[in-house]
DNA sequence: CTGTTAGCGCCTTCAT
DNA sequence: ATGAAGGCGCTAACAG
């Protein structure tokens, strides 16, 4: 590999010359400069980013933790974080923890280890309590740590979406939930709850206008079987509040011969590219990912520079796509 | 941030045992490695691993080079990729190059001078020739360097595939495939005219057997203006081999009111979840993602630990789908 | 404007 | 078994 002192020589010029012409910083003569920038190129010389930075402590890299690389809930944010990153000279080091919450501390603590100059996290659970030694900042879920957080105004997103369901005039709705251990179901559930109860739905049916909850985790599987129990009594219309949870209902509704919209109507959350093409189109909350990776980027580069977080949790709106999976109630 | 120094002089012993300790290479007093040990802890030491990897010369990082982030394509076999690589010791690197030639030659360099131990490359284009100092293999797709790939096998799997729309009893065939820059392309194109001609089919219909072929660019938008090409003179069955093509077909069916499978019979290529529950089921071929990003990472790890590369070509055979989308040829 | 030099934090011989 | 010291490649401060 060939070095600093390598170039130096063969420019026939003193070492720190040589660094000061590739850097830029520093006064070296135009004539040197040239010399110096020849024998770069002709040696096909680039700097040692480890050496460097140690020596400059800092390394231009920020790590980037998330549950899962394959979940378009997280890469579609992470695409564009990265973008601008990049336009920033940052360079992404990325963990994955399987949302098992031990590996996030342990990916915190090797981001750390590597002298990230920040560190975007999506957190796989409740607070992990420990304070990094490095700029921190969340996104899409916030653990309750004392650090800057970029969301989706879920809360905001499933109310309206929830009146939306109301104001087709279904009388019986049910929403399916993650763990309530995650930021956002909880924000997605109080959206519910709030446009619910707002209209006179209640868990006992004694109005007449009945909403049911059920949890599940976020997977498909759990999507599947929360529609599984629901089958015996179903709702008129449903909710499943992640797009895997879409997935896993659909599932179910597809092996038990349930046609959407017409037997049950389907309000989703998310926006994967599918929800456009799937049946009639699948009406939806679609959060502001990119705008949120975005976002979070440039929290993450104002910390780094060393400004102080103005706020601690931005929520950012995202927008209903209305498609036909809510069908018209008339008959039901 | 804590040093071993620190840790050293909080432990009353020397600088090298400190190290020694820690590392557990090399011999120490008993008594003195735990002083250090029982240190380390308290003072909550981790080694900077940019000074561990300039004296190592080895940063137990790989880099990883995909086109895109959000396409299940490429993240399906990262996170598996991510996982073997995690358990070597090694964390990944991440860039990605908008399917953007120029980039990928940036990426590349970038890599090397943050001196990765290995580097992970699914291509963007042909043969981008620079030679690379650190240990490469392709994923997915193969530039033509001469280093080791690891793809599926597209080549029997699409003449499978096609070969399960011949036996259906279809005579007017079309297929959508992406820009022949890419091995994929020519690959999956390979296998549909091997099917093809096999059977007797033909670009003109003397035969009665008719085979047409679109080129498009690997992307949803792509597929849909395809798809539109086709509307006039529609085939019986079409193969859109990619499953971004898939989705650009299905949006431009959809808005034609075309039925799949009653008006036209699908065959895709790929298997993102959604395939499984959208309408009847897709039909398709599906490349062995996880497998690959599985093979890729043991080819790296045997190039890092000083191995020569065996073979430089695996293609990894995948799995038929049979799912609705074929129909049903009866009537037509 | 340029050459020389002192570390950045760590691992690893080399004496002791 | 331990302490001391050199050097990985680089930048920045200093002397000329």
């Amino acid at each position: 590999m060939v070095k600093l002192t390598d170039v130096a020589r063969a420019a026939g010029v003193g070492y720190g010359t040589a660094s000061r012409a590739l850097s830029g910083k520093g006064p070296v003569g135009g004539d040197a400069r040239a010399r110096v920038l020849e024998a770069a190129r002709e040696l096909g010389y680039t700097a040692d980013a480890t050496a460097r930075a140690l020596r400059e402590r800092r390394t231009r890299s920020v790590g980037l933790i998330v549950p899962d690389m394959t979940n378009e809930f997280y890469t579609a944010s992470a695409e564009v974080l990265q973008e601008v990153l990049r336009a920033a000279g940052h360079h992404l080091f990325v963990a994955t923890t399987g949302n098992h919450p031990g590996r996030d501390q342990e990916a915190l603590q090797e981001m750390a280890a590597r002298r990230v100059d920040g560190i975007v996290h999506v957190p796989s659970g409740p607070s992990t309590a420990a304070t990094s030694p490095v700029p921190v900042v969340e996104l899409n879920r916030y653990s309750g740590r004392n650090v800057p957080a970029v969301v989706s105004d879920d809360y905001a997103g499933v109310k309206e979406l929830t009146e939306l369901v109301i104001a087709a005039g279904y009388t019986d709705i049910a929403a399916i939930v993650g763990p309530d251990t995650y930021s956002t179901s909880r924000d997605r559930l109080a959206g519910f709850k709030a446009a619910t109860e707002q209209a006179g739905f209640s868990e006992n049916a004694a109005t007449g206008k009945r909403l049911r909850i059920v949890f599940s985790d976020f997977s498909a599987e759990g999507g599947a079987s929360a529609m599984q129990t629901l089958l015996p009594d179903p709702p008129q219309a449903l909710l499943p509040l992640s797009s895997r949870l879409v997935m896993g209902v659909l599932k179910t509704t597809r092996e038990a011969g349930i046609r959407v919209p017409d037997d049950l109507s389907l309000a989703g959350y998310g926006d994967p590219d599918w929800f456009e093409i799937w049946g009639p189109g699948i009406t939806t909350f679609a959060p502001p990912l990119a705008q949120m990776g975005a976002k979070a980027a440039e929290i993450l580069l104002d910390l780094i520079n060393g400004h102080e977080p103005t706020d601690t949790l931005s929520r950012i709106p995202g927008a209903l796509r209305i498609r036909g999976t809510l069908g018209n109630p008339g008959i039901s």
